[in-house]
Order: structure tokens, then sequence, then C-alpha cells
DNA sequence: TATTGTTATACTCTATAACTATA
DNA sequence: TATAGTTATAGAGTATAACAATA
């Protein structure tokens, strides 16, 4: 939920040096796009990280936890309590590999694809809205430059 | 710490319909200059969000905890553990208010100025990276487009 | 030896709700 | 009644380290 602003004059405050800062303005942005996303899509218990990794699973079927760890940039300890999430949901299939007896086939199941149809026409909803204020050139602009960013410090 | 990429051939996966969207973007790169500051900056044992409260101080001598909170937009009580991390490091102090003994005004501490004074360095530095790609317009391009989304979604 | 998934664990961030002491 | 700060609590997110099964 989004904090009160308890009216104390946000206004008259200085900020210093943080708005020349990028790293200050894509936490504030990121922070409230993600309340946005969680107010909007999030009705169904799913969050930008979940919707992450249902994108993934529907565009590479049967991919394994630790591929979407690394395509995700994250631990593959963190992968396990959220594909736990979204197969406790039914969402979201384990599938044993038949070559491989150590690793598990991700897969959507019926209802995974039925809610990842529902969610997707909701992430797009909440995309237009953040990109309200932004021509398509602009919106097109952004997306260049923070993938410029990324390389860098990845 | 970055998670290991484990070389799971992340080139060849498909990432669908996500790097259309900006909240991904935003989340991709937010994570990845987080922990860059972290790696750079954060030796201090200082986050992100505790360098912006050292800012404000600095900026806003005697501001309240409230005030703090507004500015930041988040909730008063998540502004106690950090103002507590930071009192015990001695970098800010809680000080009295005469008028009004509900409230404390903060303010570094002589620490606190010097210790800032050096995170401050630290953290230009950092952004120097961070914009290691981007020349001087689009820098300030990417400020402009995060700051229109914000009061959209805020 | 290396890899996949898992568990146990811990830490950070942040929220809600209820409390206290003031105002 | 309202406000400032606090506490207790809880949940999400993610990391490290160690382990079992398998390769």
């Amino acid at each position: 939920m989004a904090p009160k602003n308890n009216n104390a004059a946000v206004g008259e405050i200085n900020f210093g040096l943080l708005p020349n800062l990028i790293g200050y303005h894509l936490r504030r942005t990121q922070s409230a796009v993600f309340r946005h996303f969680m107010q909007t899509v999030g009705d169904h218990d799913i969050t930008p990280g979940h919707f992450g990794i249902l994108v993934l699973i529907d565009a590479n079927p049967g991919l394994s936890q630790s591929m979407l760890a690394a395509a995700l940039n994250v631990d593959r300890s963190s992968i396990v309590p959220a594909i736990d999430h979204l197969e406790g949901r039914n969402l979201v299939v384990r599938e044993k590999k038949p070559g491989d007896r150590r690793t598990y086939e991700l897969r959507l199941t019926k209802e995974g694809e039925r809610i990842f149809a529902m969610l997707t026409k909701a992430v797009y909803e909440h995309e237009e809205t953040v990109a309200k204020n932004l021509t398509p050139e602009e919106r097109n602009q952004l997306i260049t430059l923070l993938k410029k960013i990324r390389p860098v410090v990845e």
C-alpha cells in the first residue's frame, strides 16, 4: 500500500543532490510503478516478479529453474519459493525431464495459460498508465536508455 | 552480491513481451544499479536509502522523522530503524525539539558530516559509472523521463 | 568434480495496527 | 481529537552455505 503523505509540507523540503542522481530517480520511479502494478494487476496475488516468470515459462516451455534464474539474474535458490507459489496456485508445473533426473521442465498449466492471458491484458493497461505522460518516442527512448545502463553495472 | 550467471545459455532465452515493458526495464536496471551502489559505496554499511536520508538531513537540518517519511514516500514506521541505524553509527542525532516534546530534530553529527562528504564523492563516482554509456544529454533526458512517470502512478 | 534443485537460515525493506506521550 | 514517534508483527524478496541426488 502507498503510505500516506501526512502533509508535512514536502514541497518545502530541499532534496539536495538527490534530483541529480539517476539512481535516486530509478529507485523512486521503480517503487511507484511497482506499487501501481500491485494495485492494478496484483489482485491475483501476482507480483511483477511472478509475472516475469510466467512470461519466460510461456515463451520457453520446458526451461529449467537454473535457466530461469540465470535469465532473471537472481540466485537459483530464489526461484524455488516463487515456483512453489505458482505451482501451489496451479499455474505452473514441474515436469520430470526424460534425459536428466536432476532437473525439471517448467510449463504453464491450462489454468496458467488462462490466467496468464488475463494478466497480460492487465499488465498492458498498467503499462499504458505508466506511460501516460510519454509520447511513443519518449517511451522507446526511455527503454533504450535503461538498456544502455544495465550492461555497465551488471 | 551479484548472483552467478551459471552460464545457462541466457542468450538463447526468449524474453517474450518483457522487453516491451517499461516496468521490466526499470526493475532490472534499478536492481543492477542498487547492487553496484552496494559494491562501491556500500563499504560503509550504507544503503541507497540511508544515503538519501543523510542527504535530506544535511540539506534540511532539524527536520522531523515524519517530514522525512513524507519526503521519501514511505511510512513513518519505516524511518525508525533507519534512523536507529544511523544514530547507532553516530552519524545522526535525534535532538529534543524545544517547542514540541513529541518530535525530534534530526541533525548530522560531526562524524556524520565527515562520512557524508566521503560518501558523496563515492556516490558521484558510482553515478559516473552508471552513466558511462550515456551522453550528458541522454542522462538529462533519462531523468526527465523518469520524473514524468512518477506523478502518474504515485 | 560439477550441476540441479532444495533446505535452513538470515537480513533488508517496508507495511499495518496498536500503543505512548504529547498537543 | 490529532500528531510524533515507537513497538510488535508480518510478509516479500533475495542471498549464502550446505546437502542429496544425479551427471
